[in-house]
DNA sequence: ATGTCC
């Protein structure tokens, strides 16, 4: 059953494809919050996975006009995900899969710190970073000297770690695809990151005639210097975790051909956000669009929806609901905290939730186990106004940091 | 999410 419920009370309304899901109280009190802003531009959509996060809720689309809100942006600035489809069946795949596994974290450096850094930048980085992506950040850096960019060439192409994955899936038809989720790194996170308390010390020099009702909500306005700074850094960090995900997709593609017979890439490759902002029309005004866990569903536009580690991820085409303002979920949506999900369950609980698949299982990995997740099917089910299922995949490896 | 802690 989808469609949205409409949520009212606040200076503007909520409309809410929940259809089927739980939603946290925690969420809903910060939902009330940005809908009470002055500033947003008809109202908030919230999409299926939603659940509370620092700055915004998780799973929310937040349209400003005149106004941007940098931790509903938050510090993982531009993460989203790319998948590929390969010329490969099943069959080309080996009976054991550990050593692509381990062929790929060796071509793709995984974590935090700094084993999870290149040692020295692969020639797709280099050339990457020259081709625009340095200098632009050295202009930034010039006006914004606390925010450091040491560890921009030697993180280009690399994971990560908590949520962050690259996986080797099926699709309904055994064609090998490959998908991963990463964003801009350490240097988008010291963007996020001076640009929030930035927005926080000016809001505490403000004199509003309304009133705010959490200071993570803090904002700059159009027409201040900080506004036109935070649009050029954060539209910067989306670009960079674009092409760290190009540069690693690269990567995983290198050990796969070490590792599989030769194969050629299939026609479709999406590359998708789901944590940034830009510009968009909506409902005849031009205004700043922020999808905090959502993903742009125009109409034709294919995104990404994964599922969590032992679960289908689904890659989507956009209907272009207006009312969504164009969006989609981006993935299940967790339904407990990482502590929550480390207290409940135990090391043979995530054993035997992912016994089919070649992935890590230790402790280390329990606060992303598929039962800290929602229902993915529940979740797509709410949202088939949204975005129609083009592939369904399911996957075979996965790789985490 | 993150050179994760002042």
């Amino acid at each position: 059953m989808s469609g949205f419920e409409l949520i009212e009370g606040g200076a503007s309304p909520i409309k809410a494809w929940t259809r089927g899901v739980p939603i946290e109280h925690q969420a809903m009190d910060q939902l009330r919050n940005v809908a009470s802003l002055p500033f947003i531009h008809s109202h908030v959509a919230v999409m299926p996975d939603v659940h509370f996060g620092r700055g915004a809720t998780v799973g929310s689309v937040i349209p400003t006009r005149g106004a941007i809100i940098p931790a509903a942006v938050g510090v993982d600035i531009g993460c989203g995900m790319m998948a590929v489809q390969t010329s490969l069946t099943a069959n080309d795949l080996p009976d054991s899969l550990f050593a692509l596994r381990r062929e790929i974290e060796r071509k793709v450096p995984v974590g935090n710190g700094p084993g999870g850094d290149f040692k020295e930048s692969p020639a797709s980085a280099v050339s990457t970073l020259k081709a625009g992506l340095a200098e632009r950040l050295e202009r930034i850096l010039a006006r914004h000297p606390k925010i450091r960019g040491d560890k921009l060439a030697k993180q280009l192409g690399t994971l990560g770690g908590g949520n962050h994955f690259i996986e080797i899936c099926l699709d309904e038809a055994d064609r090998v695809w490959v998908m991963l989720h990463s964003g801009s790194r350490g240097t988008g996170n010291l963007i996020g990151t001076y640009f929030i308390s930035e927005a926080r010390e000016m809001l505490m020099k403000r004199e509003l005639g309304w009133h705010m009702p959490d200071r993570d909500l803090a904002f700059f306005l159009s027409g201040e210097p900080m506004f036109d700074d935070y649009v050029e850094a954060v539209g910067w960090a989306q670009d960079y975790a674009a092409a760290n995900r190009r540069v690693m997709m690269d990567r995983v593609l290198i050990a796969m051909r070490e590792a599989l017979p030769p194969f050629q890439l299939g026609r479709t490759a999406v590359n998708c956000h789901h944590n940034y902002v830009e510009q968009e029309t909506h409902f005849g005004e031009t205004v700043w669009l922020t999808r905090k866990g959502a993903v742009r569903a125009g109409e034709g536009d294919l995104g990404i929806i994964p599922g969590s580690m032992g679960a289908k991820s689904f890659i989507v085409r956009g209907k272009g609901n207006a009312d969504s303002f164009c969006s989609c979920s981006h993935g299940a949506g967790r339904t407990m905290s990482r502590a929550e999900a480390k207290r409940r369950f135990t090391l043979d609980d995530h054993v035997a939730a992912t016994a089919h698949v070649e992935c890590r299982k230790d402790s280390g990995v329990i606060d992303e186990t598929p039962m800290a997740y929602k229902d993915i099917e529940a979740v797509m089910a709410a949202q088939a106004d949204l975005v129609d299922i083009v592939h369904t995949l399911r996957q075979v490896v996965c790789v985490k940091g």
